[in-house]
DNA sequence: CATGAATGAGCCTTCATTCAT
DNA sequence: TATGAATGAAGGCTCATTCAT
């Protein structure tokens, strides 16, 4: 345990609170809004500090993105450690993915930004490699979960199928539902205001189109799913739901 | 009909033209390389005649945006038209959908631009407007198709389930595919590569899994899938697979 | 001859105006107190319009070496054309340096400015040749008329010597008076107060010591000088007094 | 004498420290790579250290420029104890210049620097007045052989000249010589790759021309300089011939 | 109608200097 | 006395938009 001296510590958190309004200022205006300048200022700091912090304005997104995928990570590996089924505990990942987006609904640009960037060459190969080991574990939490399933029976996989794919197709249909959120391209019917109370549902049959035991049928996947988040994400969820 | 002087004509000829120069460098450089000096430089035109086209950048991209959405639209509404069962019109769909991605990659940019933009107000009430005719053409394809499923009793909705929830779920598949393409955001896993082609197989175990007859285990939805690019889409089949 | 436009007339003249203010700038502050903001500012235009004419503060510091480069070509040139003795020609090559450096004493700066940036490659291939033109008929003025001499026996090349090496003796004399001069480099005596009306008398030593005839000790250069001043170069004798 | 507490001396070691990172910087990246935070940064202080030791960065160029011409001035005055003819004397001060400017070439540089500070009053008077001692000395050793010449007969002065006037076109002829090394502002002709080897024999012959006895045609100068180089300067030479 | 020079706000970044710790 | 985070004025450059010709 090394001692983080205060001075360190406010470091730290400068750091932190700067991050935090880049993400304010993407989610609310996008990435047009987004300038170095307009950041320090509305820091309250000079621009040469926001600097001291991010080599970049492209690092400092980049950064962003490391960040609350670091946290979408946890979330899926602590959702792969549900007790239940390996059904309920993909579930429970679905519930993940849905906490995630509510509570960091900026993702997804920053990433954007991020892919952008990092083609140009302007991140740092650290942060690039913190990204995709982000992404390893989440797909890997997923896919762990499918092999259990198959280990056990509980998923039987047909000719030319794999875990892989399933857990790509459910990241797919959860990117989908965000993404249509975000961009509001949904049309004004009374039956779907908003794509994503219908994402749990889709999920749970696609799982049954794969025939993952037992099937949603069978099972009541909605309470498996209330279950999850009350035991593992209260925080979270609370969080979510303020807001 | 009224008749289109020659002079109009060449105006809306010009216009094409200049959109098919932004999509051309939308496509192979992104935003960043989009600007309305290199848009006319490269038209050949002033930049004072492209803003007698295009009252701003922004409905400029809105007007690429609304065109290949119409495009879009145009080809699900002809997918609909496949000759063939509720699900495999559903299918052709799925068709569509790819050959559309496949031929308009920027796609994806130009609406997200769109919608930044008209969040600014910098867009017409009008361009907004067509664009939600848009979507609603590719929505109402879908569910269309759907809903005549349930009439001739091959699709059984549970309770709490709608077509458009199936139609939703389906679309948000294909958004989160096309998305995970354009930003690489998948692991390197040998088993995937690119997520487009999962997408097929996924598309169909979703439709399994709301029982949609027939299953995907008692019909080949590959042949059929190809029988309707064949019969639909041969021109966009060339050209897609030729780039 | 194709007619210019009064607009593009126009565009020139602000171009050399712009040159113009570059010059005085760099000559009364060095090249610190040279920004394209203050260059714009004074120039009474917008900075986007000095970007319109020189593609970048490297370009614009170029042009401005260039410009002068090509006069001081043109002066030498002239100074070879001069009717008199081979070492009469050549004395006036040296009026025309005088004359020059004392009508641009910036241009050391702008060269030097130019070297620094052409190393980083953002000067134009165009402009880079075009300065080695320069030098290139400067120099070539210069052995010209040693080469002059040889043939008609009034310079004689010992072993190892050769015109170029004496022309290279007489450009360096002559830099480096003008650099002294610039630099004020020099001790505060009473003799010498500035290098440069010294020069003349140097340069007519090392000739000397070169043995090129006839000899200042039976020659009076000083009245070639004049002479050559007076028939070559009165308009830019009178603006080098004025200033 | 007074003692020179360790502490000072500390202070003064690591005040050279800097100084010679500086000096280095400037020689591998120009101006341009020099910054306070760099130079920090290099020796391994803090950007507060550097300003205990220097007022400013224009100081901190000043000190460099007044330490190599200090330097400068040694080798001049170490020059004109060479044992031999005046003119011998005075090409030693001639290879002296040479060694200095090839183990010091960025003094070019940091004179222009130091000039352009104190032009603008951010150097403090006393390193002013160290730089015009220097520059004192090194014309003093040189006038002093010329009249020491004088005195002995072997240079006899025509009406109008001086002694200060040969000194003045010997340093004329050094500076010119460096200056077009640093520029390579010389036309790439085979005969001339490189000015500053001409620049002995230029010397000469400027020495010639003034009459200075023996003259170049009686005596091996040459030879005279690799004595004196041998005798005087073996270090410097050494260190020279390694870079 | 077409043109393209001019505009000027805004962007990212650097760096000499200060000062609380 | 040493440190180095913070500052903020500049600097170079871009680009959507306008308007006189």
């Amino acid at each position: 345990m090394r001692p983080v001296s205060p001075k360190q510590q406010e470091i730290r958190e400068r750091e932190q609170a700067i991050l935090d309004l880049a993400q304010t200022m993407l989610l609310e205006q996008g990435d047009q809004g987004l300038s170095m300048d307009r950041i320090a200022d509305e820091a309250g700091v000079s621009k040469g500090t926001v600097y001291q912090h991010f080599a970049s304005k492209e690092d400092l997104l980049a950064a962003l993105a490391v960040r609350s995928a670091g946290i979408r990570a946890e979330l899926f590996e602590r959702a792969a450690t549900f007790k239940g089924t390996t059904r309920e505990r993909m579930s429970a990942i679905g519930a993940a993915a849905e906490l995630f987006f509510t509570l960091f609904p900026h993702h997804e640009h920053a990433e954007h930004a991020f892919k952008a960037s990092s083609h140009a060459q302007k991140v740092p190969a650290e942060r690039i490699s913190a990204m995709e080991t982000c992404h390893f574990r989440c797909f890997g939490a997923a896919t762990g979960i499918a092999r259990d399933a198959v280990a056990k029976g509980e998923l039987v996989l047909r000719e030319g199928q794999s875990v892989e794919q399933i857990c790509v197709g459910l990241w797919n249909l959860h990117m989908g539902a965000f993404l249509m959120r975000d961009l509001e391209t949904f049309i004004d019917i009374p039956a779907i205001t908003d794509p994503v109370p219908l994402l749990f549902a889709n999920a749970q049959a696609l799982l049954d189109g794969f025939g993952w035991q037992p099937l949603s049928t069978q099972h009541d996947y909605v309470a498996a799913r209330a279950r999850a988040v009350a035991e593992l994400f209260p925080k979270e969820a609370k969080a979510a739901g303020r807001s």
